[in-house]
This record gives C-alpha cells, structure tokens and sequence, in this order.
DNA sequence: TGTACTAGCCTGTATATACAACTTGGCGAG
DNA sequence: CTCGCCAAGTTGTATATACAGGCTAGTACA
C-alpha cells in the first residue's frame, strides 16, 4: 500500500485551507507571511513560498510584494461560481439592473427542494422569487432555496440592493456548483413574469450550490429565450500569448 | 515603464508550450528531462523542476517519476473544452452513439461564417453537417465550418468514426474556446433531423475555438429541448476533501 | 536460457541561501 | 508641520544541494 506521508508544502496548504473555510480566516484577512511559517511551522522558506504561491494559483489568496498575503474575496475566487450574478452582468454591460423581490419566507423544505439540499422532508429553508430586470426589461425569474440554518441573516436580507448570489458568496467560500442548462417552455406564472410571448421558449438554468461540503443553495432560473443568452469564454491557464479574441458580435442564426 | 525581465522559468514554460503549440513536441512525445534542461537552457534544476511541474498543472505535459515528462494527450487538457464531445458523452452513459454525416464539403467562407473565423470572404472552409443519435434517437445537428489549411485532411475523415470534435482536438492543441448557448425555436430543417414537434424549443449551442492563436472552428450546435440537458459540474482547485456531491436526479420542474 | 539484481536516470520533495523589488511606517531635516 | 529618506518586512526569483522513491535496461549469475 502506497502510504507515502502528505508533503509538508500539501499539509501548509491544508491548513490554510481549513482556516479560511472554517471561517477564521475572512476575506482581506492577512494570511501568515512566508517568515511566520517558518518559525511556526518548521520548514523552510521555499516550503512556504510554494504552499502560498499554490494556493494564489488556486484563488484561495492573493499576494502583494512588500505588503503580504491576504485571504481573496470570495467571490473572484472563480467565475463559473459567480456567473450567474445577474446583477453583476448586466452592470457590466453597461446596462440598469433592478428587480422585484415576490417572495422572501421561510418555509419548509419538501420534496424536489428537500431532495437537491440533502434535507430531511420539513426542515427551515428560505424561499425568495425576484424578477430581475434590465433596463426595466424583465431577464430573470430566480427561484431559489436557502438552507435556513447556513444563512441565519438571510431574512433580514434586502434583497433589492444585493443579490441573493452576492449575499451567499460573501457569508461563506462557495467549493462546488452543479449545473444543469435546458430549453423549456415556461409555465404561465414564469410566462407573466418575464412578459413572453405564447410558444417563446425559456433558457433554465438549475444550479445546486456547495459549502463546507453540503449543498446550502439551490436555484432554478429562467430566463427568456429571445432575449437572453449564456456566453462563457474558455482561456487555458499558462498562455501567455494573450490572444484577445475580439467578441465578434454573432448574428442571428436563419439557415 | 516597468519592464521586468521575464523569469526563467516562464522563459522555459513558453519555450516548451511553443514547441508544443507548433507541432515539434507531439502528444506522448517526450519532453526533455530537469537535467537536460539544466545544461541545455543553464538554469537550475529547481528552476526546471518549477517550469515542468507548472506545466503540469496546466494540463500541457504529463509526469512520471522514474519515466520522464511526456506531452499529454490534447483532450486530457480541459474539460471544458471537450466537453461537447457528443460522442463520449453519450456512451459514457453507457448509450449507443451513432450519427449520419448529412454534408462535408468544401466552401467558400461568408457572411457569419467568415466574420466568426476572421477570414476574408471566399476563403475555403470545409462544412460538415451530422446528426448524432443516442440510442439510435436523434439528440444533436452538428453544423460546423473549419479552416481548411488548418485541418488538410479535414476531407478524408470519416467522421462516422470520429467525431470532429475528437478529429480537431487531435490534430492541435485547441487554446481558446468561446461558447453561447440560447434557447430558441428551431427552423423546419433542423426540427425534422431531430425530430421535434412543432412548438418545441431547440437548446441551441454556438462555440468557436481557437488554436495556434486563431479560431479555426465555428459550430452550431442544435439539440431537442425535451430531450437533451448542459449539465456542468465545478469543483474549485485544490480542495483535498471530496465532497463528492451524489448526483441528484432532478425532478422535471413543474411548479 | 532465464532470472535476479544493480546502476543510472528520472521525478518529488525539502532545505539553506542569496539578491531584487515593492510597501509601509517612522524618523529626521528643513 | 511637512516633506523626503531610510530601515524593516514582505514577496518574487534563482541557485546549489540533498535524499527518497520509481522505472528501465543491461549485466551478472545460476
């Protein structure tokens, strides 16, 4: 059996790690410097500058010459986490995001719900409806449950200045997301809400969301077909020839 | 103005990417050793050690001790960059891929086609159009246009037998690939390949990738909205401790 | 002929050391 | 009081060295 000892630089990382998901270490907190872990760990400064230079790859912290390491913000940690901030992209368009909260309540959690969250039938969750609107155009019907107990403020939450994806991103590091995309016809409720026309199709994204190893989050988000489109961009790490692929503007797809 | 030297170890990281990117350094082909390196480009070996073990990180190369380091298999790279290859996704279903290979030409590129591949109009492209099935259910219309002296023996293919996604990513490295998915209705030719009734929305995929620093595909995705699913799974990097979420079957949304 | 072993190369890790560049805070001169 | 400079701490890089462990080919031996 191949029990080979966790290298020194794994075990600094780990325990990093922990501090930062257990929640002692917050974002913009200082991490300890390369000098620091070597007196209080025991190895050398090379050992410590690949376990902090690692996890700066990985997005756990960032580094500043002169200054020192600090836990990075949660959510630049990655951007297929961060996403579907519908907020965030429509701002960065250059384009007005609001929305309309319908709902915001704490329920218990029963069937489809209980079963993606790994609860019991009747645990607390959260329920919020929003419509989300750029300029003043209807974009998004976001449906999602919150594990009541992961999210203790999030009742008290106005979810009008803050989305609910920028509120659970800055209580706790997201670790893993689960995505489905489909094409669907919406529902008459979903169809009001997004002023559709009869037979316009709508673009379902069902998101489950991980945090200290269990799911605390679960989304389905339905957007209208003709006007709204998921665009992602794929670079390979390591290049440097920063290609820079102007976005060429797609037209609409008539064959 | 600050312009700091590259250092060494990016100086070898590019240099080796570079041999891989043209062609000299193949899949599977060995890449020199630390030591070699190390007389070679007069570093030393901990400098080495950091450019391969980098690189390794990446995806670019392949490590084993006592071996040596290797090139790896392009499509080992990224999944995200594979992940729509429709034949491994279907039978790693443990279903049963097939598909009809409806046109594969070669054209002159124009209009959208042209503008997406940044080539002057008339420039040759070679079209292919296939519908792949699953289980012998019609679940894709693949219609996609590649650079012709990008892929000389494009025509010669058969891409019964290899897709051409798995074609194209064995040929060179594919770098960059930029992806808009879309829900919308499909067109009377495409609803027929794939058998759909009327009113039914197609999930529609558009993606270019781009390789050696220019794109060199553009393709049109179309599946059945009822009967096909993106499905995405986002592990943040280095987490050591497995969630290992089970994969919830998610019950058809009806609400 | 066949088997076992060893020498040599390779990666993986760890340490000690060195220098450069950056940032901040404090101290001293004006 | 203010400005400028310098010292200390920090990251970034590079080197030399060392030992452990994996793999392979070739040699010695039976």
């Amino acid at each position: 059996m191949s029990a080979r000892p966790i290298p020194r630089y794994q075990q600094l990382k780990d325990m990093i790690v922990e501090r930062i998901s257990c929640g002692e270490l917050r974002p913009h907190d200082r991490v300890p410097s390369e000098n620091e872990l070597v007196q209080s760990m025991n190895v050398s400064r090379m050992t410590a500058n690949r376990a902090l230079r690692e996890l700066t790859d990985e997005g756990y912290v960032h580094r500043v010459a002169g200054r020192g390491t600090f836990v990075a913000d949660f959510r630049s940690r990655s951007h297929v986490l961060e996403v579907h901030n519908i907020a965030d992209e429509i701002t960065g368009r250059g384009h007005a995001h609001s929305c309309e909260v319908l709902k915001h309540s704490r329920q218990h959690a029963r069937g489809e719900v209980a079963k993606a969250l790994h609860l019991e039938q009747g645990v607390d969750v959260i329920h919020v409806l929003i419509v989300h609107f750029e300029n003043a155009v209807p974009i998004q019907v976001e449906d999602r449950h919150i594990v009541a107990d992961f999210a203790p403020g999030c009742l008290d939450q106005d979810f009008r200045t803050i989305t609910p994806s920028a509120y659970l991103t800055s209580i706790s590091p997201l670790q893993e997301a689960e995505q489905v995309v489909r094409a669907q016809d919406p529902n008459a409720a979903v169809r009001a809400y997004l002023q559709m026309a009869v037979g316009e199709p709508c673009l379902v994204v069902v998101r489950r969301t991980w945090s200290h190893g269990r799911p605390v989050t679960f989304a389905r988000l339905h957007h209208p077909g003709p006007r709204y489109e998921l665009t992602g961009h794929y670079t390979l790490p390591g290049t440097r020839k920063t290609t820079s692929p102007d976005v060429v503007q797609l037209e609409n797809l008539q064959r």
